[in-house]
DNA sequence: ACTGGTAAGTAACACGTGTTAACAGAATCT
DNA sequence: AGATTCTGTTAACACGTGTTACTTACCAGT
């Protein structure tokens, strides 16, 4: 072990034969201080030979900054477990924040013990926090935004003013069940991805809703069901859905992950996608291509989504300040045999 | 806003007529010097008021801990799109972490730039590394465990010392393997999950030559194809796999993903499965239940192996040692209908 | 009454960094 | 020549915390 002690600026400074301050000066390319040329290559010379890091430690105490976000999951476990979309998202954000030269604070929480990322912020321990999946009575998350916090939402909280980058689902839902229309279906129905208090699900549900509406087509509620995440929650509700008589001719299940168990659903009762039964996904899951038959389904762009959020929270936090308040990113149908053969 | 500032152990000093040692003692419980009970609840009254969470930087100045780990992912980033398997691992060294009072700082890292991670261990970032899916070439890694830095991997580098957590994925597919051997199938093909410089895919591949030399069959490698982690490539490897003549009447395929693929692809060439051509996965992600049929495969205990990891990288900066270096997870033969009608 | 010991609390230092204000010396201007 | 600016460098402070060494005050033992 040559150097067990991490060096320090203050060994940089004595092998370079000048002062620690100077060497911050240098390693820190201030522009407002002149350094001469010979001086600040032996500070770099020195550097490298002891292979300097800057503790952030110190670095962090002195500047009040520390370089890092926080990302906060508030979904539940069992919804991390089967959420094929999250890998996608976070490396959107892990990539925007390696550009700006900032780390990412992984932080599930229980959704029931809301405010559990309040201390991450009170302690310094990130600059901004980014919250995935916000839950509509989060007290803690106002709070924190009055007190000028920076905060980023990937979903939105409607009632607030709190900044968010969130896909245009509703959109995308509403594209999905239009495309179904215009097949020729006039008995849809409807599997949510989750229970009707994440926006998320309000949002696609609405985007069904206002499809059927413009076609002048009359909503059914007994139609809809809801699911939970889990391919489980689609192989139930669509068993339910396809005892309605007169029966349906296709369905809009708002999760590929649904979709799925949806689907199996289906041929359990010896029904044929699509001939007897169209269905159509979202998200775009990698798998969704390979299903049989491939599924037709919104593409979120995940990455996109996970990247916009990191960087407008980053930029949020250098004080540059936003054009806009919020992003709405969009959706993209993508056709493929499970609702046109 | 009513304290713009956040509050100081200063503060709480003033504020309860004390020193700020005195708060420094009682606030972290310290056991070898007395406070009286009438001067401790009047620290802890004036913390609670000022709403007083100690800066984390300074802290970590002083104590040199930064109380936090850095999980590092070595995958590359089409692997980390389509790996259902990760968000449990994460959620499993989360909980670990969070019940030992550590957070978790995420790092994907580019694979063929290794060492990426290095800086985070100098500028004292982190406690201790996880690394989840370490390279053979990986010589940062090494110099580090030289070093003495706390390291835990999730996977294996078999030429080092350095502690991992693994699960014995070689054993599972032995398992797999034998169970269509005891089917009565004698020409078996194999799909990997990855190339073979992931140590992973060596392992699961040598169980499945193990199983059919503990069988007696001889081993015939043109039955062996190569995937790289998507179902797309599992499609690709299962149509060049049914073009040899006699057919396979059964496959093995190292990652369920990739058996998805594959699945289509044996459908698509009007085979049944089972009856046509078995398939046995592996890692059992929460959708295998709902393949149609539903796929027969390994269980890996995903949430467990990051747990272990976590807990034990923990241990090791805690300096408390592990009573074994490394420490082998079971996995688990799940039988449902993609081999056994 | 003196010694020794304990309980209760504090002053002072250390951790490693960024930054302000000041200081010599050289160059330029009036 | 004296006054002023510019260049290159540094001493000193601040950030918020943990911890060691030190002071009191009090009580028990002879």
């Amino acid at each position: 072990m040559p150097n067990k002690k991490r060096s320090t600026s203050q060994d940089v400074a004595t092998t370079a034969g000048v002062s620690r301050t100077t060497v911050s000066f240098v390693l820190n390319n201030v522009p407002s201080v002149s350094i001469s040329d010979v001086t600040r290559q032996r500070v770099l010379d020195a550097a490298r030979k002891l292979d300097y890091h800057p503790n952030v430690a110190g670095r962090k105490l002195v500047s009040g900054k520390s370089y890092t976000i926080g990302l906060v999951l508030c979904q539940s476990p069992e919804q991390v477990f089967t959420d094929a979309f999250l890998p996608q998202v976070m490396l959107g954000v892990e990539q925007a924040a390696l550009q700006q030269g900032f780390h990412v604070l992984l932080k599930p929480i229980d959704p029931n013990d809301a405010g559990g990322y309040t201390g991450l912020i009170r302690e310094n321990h990130v600059d901004g926090i980014l919250i995935s999946g916000p839950r509509q009575d989060d007290t803690a998350l106002i709070n924190l935004h009055e007190e000028g916090v920076p905060l980023m939402l990937m979903g939105q909280l409607p009632q607030t003013q709190i900044p968010f980058v969130d896909v245009n689902a509703t959109a995308g839902a509403e594209a999905a069940v239009r495309h179904l229309i215009d097949l020729g279906h006039q008995r849809i129905g409807m599997v949510t991805n989750a229970p009707l208090n994440y926006t998320s699900a309000q949002q696609r549900r609405n985007g069904y809703l206002q499809a059927l509406e413009s076609a002048g087509i009359l909503v059914d509620h007994s139609l809809i069901r809801d699911g939970n995440y889990t391919p489980a929650s689609g192989f139930a509700a669509m068993a339910s859905l396809l005892e309605v008589s007169p029966r349906i001719t296709a369905v809009f299940v708002a999760s590929d992950v649904v979709a799925m168990g949806a689907m199996l659903a289906i041929k359990r009762a010896g029904l044929r996608i699509p001939e007897d039964i169209a269905i159509v996904g979202f998200d775009d899951i990698p798998l969704a291509e390979f299903f049989d038959p491939p599924l037709t389904t919104v593409h979120l762009p995940a990455y996109g989504l996970g990247w916009a959020a990191g960087e407008r929270l980053i930029r949020l936090i250098q004080g540059e300040g936003l054009h806009e308040n919020s992003l709405l990113l969009e959706s993209k149908l993508i056709t493929r045999q499970s609702s046109v053969a």
